[in-house]
DNA sequence: TTGCATGTACGAAAAATATCGTACATATTT
DNA sequence: AAATATGTACGATATTTTTCGTACATGCAA
């Protein structure tokens, strides 16, 4: 199957990914200090995440708790591949560049990119 | 107003960039390798697109001429800045990490970014 | 000048997403 | 036990995005 999350989905499969498992209240809970719906709007997406088998969930108890089916990294991913696509036309390195220029990232940060790329030049 | 384009609206986005100005029917051919819709399709998203004020449009001749009104930067920058909070959790270096395990950059745009991030601290 | 080919305009339908109301079940409090 | 709080189910509606049909204008070739 493999279906791609939608927009609310994923801010949804966000806080379920943090808390690793959660209820319908839980998620709507972090929801509504950005976002202004009611709750059974909440529970209809998630339901319908489940349909979609983007999530799995435990029904014993009278409160189902929601786990995430896809992992954070799969939607990174698909994410990354389809603004490559669109926006960046293809090179990831200069998605790589555009953020580095952009997004100004702390001394550290920049540190721990370099160590990284160190590595990865040596395992090449 | 500052309106963000739709995912069909970046397809047709990306072709004006890399053209610089075009028709409707130039858009549309591009369009037409990789999707399957008509051509009043492209033509009516494409007025949409004028209306929501995303391109400007030249309409002197019969051949109506549209130029992007957002920059491909600015496109780029909005969505990172989605993707970023949404599956990234805030986080930007995590992304740019995820980018240079996963979409095998070749040793030259290693070096290219390298030198960029040398740059960088440098200016800091 | 007739008849295509190629254009635009634009309303309306279709499809995809998101939101909500209401019914109903089961805990929990008073 | 009755009232209240908390939960799921799910159809209906609203909104957003995409697609298409049809009308109509104009350039161009036969």
């Amino acid at each position: 199957m493999e279906m791609k999350p939608t927009e609310s989905e994923l801010e949804i499969l966000q806080i379920i990914w943090e808390k690793g498992q959660c209820s319908v209240r839980e998620v709507h809970e972090v929801l509504e200090k950005t976002k202004d719906a009611g709750y059974t709007t909440t529970l209809k997406l998630m339901q319908i995440m489940h349909d979609k088998g983007l999530v799995e969930r435990d029904t014993t108890a009278k409160t189902h708790l929601y786990k995430a089916l896809i992992t954070r990294e799969q939607a990174q991913n698909t994410a990354l591949d389809k603004i490559i696509s669109t926006v960046f036309n293809g090179s990831s390195s200069q998605l790589v560049m555009q953020v580095l220029s952009n997004k100004q990232a702390s001394k550290e940060e920049l540190d721990m990119i370099k160590n990284y790329l160190d590595n990865l030049e040596k395992n090449n």
